[in-house]
RNA sequence: CGGGGUGUAGCGUAGCCCGGUUAUCGCGCCUGCUUUGGGAGCAGGAGGUCGCAGGUUCGAAUCCUGCCACCCCGACCA
C-alpha cells in the first residue's frame, strides 16, 4: 500500500496520530501542546459548526462573544470551579517586551500587570460577571447565549484533537428563573448533542449522567454523551451541566420575581469541542485512511478524469463537467480534480486517505460506453453506472453511506459492550476485550475510586435509558439501583 | 511533575558502542523523455548549522558536561 499507516492492532495511538497528519487534518505547531488545524481539517470543523449553530438557533439560542482574558480575581469567587481549573491555566503577567542591552528581546519588568489575566480555560466566570449586569427582573430571563471561541488549558499531556493546549469549541451559558427550567435546558442540550453526533457524524452515543466525582467543576449535575472508539476506549463527546445557583450566588446574579422577591438565577452550561474531530476519526477510519460520513465531508463526491492525450482529456472533462453540474443542482458537494500534475492512481489513493465518500472515475472507455465508475469509500467497492442514472444513484448512495457508517458503529458498540456480574469478570473483560462494561455499583465515590485505582476504568456515565433493574454492587455487594457504564477513557 | 525513549535534508532513517576522505539509504522535490483505468519507469539534478552551547582531540554526527525540544507510559483533563 505504501501509505505508511501502521495497523491499529500494532499501535492504535501511533496510527491515529499518523492518520491525522497524513490525511492533512492537523499537525503539531511546535508550540507546546498546540496544534495547527489545516484547511481540510478546518473545513470539517466548519461543517460541524454550521450544523450545530443551526440547531442551537432552532432551540432559541443566540451567539455572543466574551473576552479571552479573565482577571484573576474572578476565579476566586466560585471555589469548586477554581479547584477544577487552577492547575491548568495560562497566566498573563506582563504587557510589553523590550530590547535589553544585548539586543535580545526580553519581557519588560516595568510592564507588570497590576492584576494578572487568565487566558480563559472556560468562560463561566467572565460571563456570569456580565450576566449580573444584564439581569434585574424575571422579564430579563431566560438568557440563552452561546459563544464560539478558543480556550486554553495547560494540560500535562496532549494529543492532536483529543487534548490540545488550545482548542476550539462552543460554550452555551444560560440563565433561568426556575430550577426546573434550567434542568430542562441542560437535558435539551444533551439531546441536541446526541442528535448531532449520531445523525450528522454517524457516531452512536450513550446519553447519561456523570457520577459526582466525574462532574464538571461547579456543577450539580453533568449530562454527557459517551462514544466508543475502535480501540475499545471511551470518549466523552459532549457535556451539558446543570449548575444550580452556584454561579449566580458567586457572582451575585439576582432578579426580582413576579412577587417582587429577590431570587438567584439558575444556570446551565454546555459545550462540544474540536475533540469531535477526534471522535470522528477514531470511530470510522480504517487502515486506508479517513472515512467521512457524507454529511460532514467537505467534498462528498470527487470526479477523477482518466486520459492519455489532450483529446481524451477534453472528452472526459466534458462528461465530468456535465455531471458536476447535475450533482450540484441536487445540492451535492462535488469536486472535479482535473489537475494534470497527478496521475489517476495517485488521486485515488489521495481521496481514500482523505475519506471522500464517493469517487467517480471517467475514462475513454466510459465516454464510449456512456458509463462512469462509481466507488464508495466505506466498502471500497466499485461499480459501473450508466451516465443517465448517476445523479439519482449518488443521491441514494450518499444516504446509504451515512446510514451504513452509523450502523457499523452501532454494531461495533454492541459487540463491545459487556454485561458483567462479578468484579473478577469485570477485570477479565477489561483486560482482554475492552469496550463498555455494564455493571452494578453501590453508588459511593469510594468504590468508584477503588475500581479506578485498581483497573484504570472509570464510570463513563449512569445511562439515562436501558436496563433499570436493581442488583448488588460487583465490588462491595451493597445494593445498587441500576447498572452503570464503565470503560477506560481518553 | 515521575518513568522511558528520540533528536542527522520537507518526511522517514543508516552511521554513534570502537573518532579519520566528499555523512547513508528510501520517499518527496526539480529537469528531460517515455507514461496515465489503483500511489509510473529511466536518466540527470537540487537540498544538511548532524537539536543547542561548551569541552577533550591534529581531527567530533560519533567521546565528555550542561541545556533545549519532541514522543510514549503514568498522574490530570473536553
Amino acid at each position: 500500500m505504501g501509505k505508511n499507516l501502521t495497523t491499529r492492532a500494532e499501535d492504535y495511538s501511533k496510527w491515529y496520530n499518523e492518520l491525522v497528519i497524513k490525511a492533512d487534518l492537523a499537525e503539531n505547531s511546535g508550540v507546546k501542546g498546540c496544534m495547527v488545524i489545516k484547511p481540510y481539517g478546518y473545513a470539517i470543523w466548519e461543517k460541524m459548526q454550521a450544523e450545530l449553530d443551526r440547531m442551537f438557533k432552532e432551540t432559541g439560542h443566540q451567539n455572543a462573544y466574551f473576552p479571552i482574558f479573565i482577571p484573576k480575581s474572578y476565579f476566586s469567587k466560585e471555589a469548586s470551579h477554581v479547584d477544577g481549573f487552577a492547575k491548568e491555566c495560562a497566566v498573563v503577567t506582563h504587557y510589553r517586551l523590550k530590547n535589553d542591552t544585548d539586543g535580545k528581546i526580553i519581557v519588560d519588568p516595568n510592564a507588570k500587570l497590576e492584576e494578572e489575566l487568565i487566558v480563559r480555560p472556560t468562560s463561566e466566570t467572565i460571563i456570569w460577571d456580565t450576566y449580573r449586569k444584564w439581569v434585574q427582573s424575571y422579564r430579563d430571563l431566560p438568557i440563552l447565549v452561546n459563544q464560539w471561541a478558543n480556550v486554553v488549558r495547560w494540560e500535562m499531556r496532549t494529543r492532536l484533537f483529543l487534548r490540545t493546549t488550545e482548542f476550539l469549541w462552543q460554550e452555551g451559558h444560560t440563565a433561568h428563573a426556575t430550577k426546573n427550567e434550567a434542568i430542562a435546558e441542560a437535558e435539551q442540550m444533551m439531546n441536541v448533542y446526541a442528535d448531532f453526533v449520531e445523525n450528522f457524524m454517524a457516531v452512536p452515543v450513550v446519553k447519561g449522567l456523570k457520577t459526582e466525582s466525574e462532574r464538571f467543576a461547579g456543577a450539580l449535575e453533568t449530562y454527557c454523551i459517551e462514544a466508543l472508539m475502535q480501540d475499545g476506549k471511551a470518549l466523552q463527546a459532549g457535556t451539558s451541566h446543570f449548575l444550580g445557583q452556584n454561579f449566580a450566588k458567586a457572582f451575585d446574579v439576582k432578579f426580582a420575581d413576579k412577587e417582587g422577591k429577590q431570587e438567584y438565577v439558575w444556570a446551565t452550561s454546555w459545550g462540544v469541542s474540536t475533540r469531535l474531530l477526534g471522535a470522528l476519526i477514531m470511530t470510522h477510519s480504517d487502515d486506508n485512511g479517513l472515512v467521512l460520513p457524507p454529511n460532514l465531508a467537505p467534498d462528498q463526491v470527487v470526479i477523477v478524469p482518466i486520459y492519455r492525450d489532450e483529446e481524451q482529456f477534453e472528452a472526459t472533462s466534458a462528461v465530468a463537467r456535465e455531471l458536476m453540474k447535475e450533482l450540484r443542482e441536487k445540492g451535492i458537494r462535488v469536486k472535479f480534480d482535473d489537475r494534470d500534475t497527478q496521475k489517476p492512481g495517485w488521486k485515488f489513493n489521495e481521496y481514500e486517505l482523505k475519506g471522500v465518500p464517493v469517487r467517480i472515475a471517467i475514462g475513454p472507455k466510459d465516454v464510449e460506453n456512456g458509463t462512469v465508475e462509481v466507488a464508495r469509500r466505506d466498502t471500497l467497492s466499485k461499480e459501473l453506472v450508466a451516465k443517465a442514472d448517476v445523479t439519482s444513484k449518488i443521491e441514494a448512495l450518499l444516504k446509504e453511506i451515512q446510514q451504513n457508517l452509523y450502523n457499523k458503529a452501532v454494531d461495533f458498540r454492541k459487540e463491545n459492550t459487556t454485561e458483567v456480574s462479578s468484579y473478577n469478570e469485570f477485570k477479565e473483560v477489561l483486560e482482554n476485550k475492552g469496550g463498555f462494561i455494564s455493571a452494578h455499583w453501590d453508588g459511593t465515590p469510594e468504590t468508584e475510586e477503588k475500581i479506578k485505582n485498581e483497573t484504570k476504568a472509570t464510570i463513563r456515565c449512569i445511562p439515562l435509558d436501558g436496563d433499570n433493574t436493581s442488583g448488588s454492587c460487583m465490588v462491595t455487594g451493597k445494593p445498587s439501583l441500576r447498572k452503570v457504564l464503565f470503560a477506560k477513557a481518553y
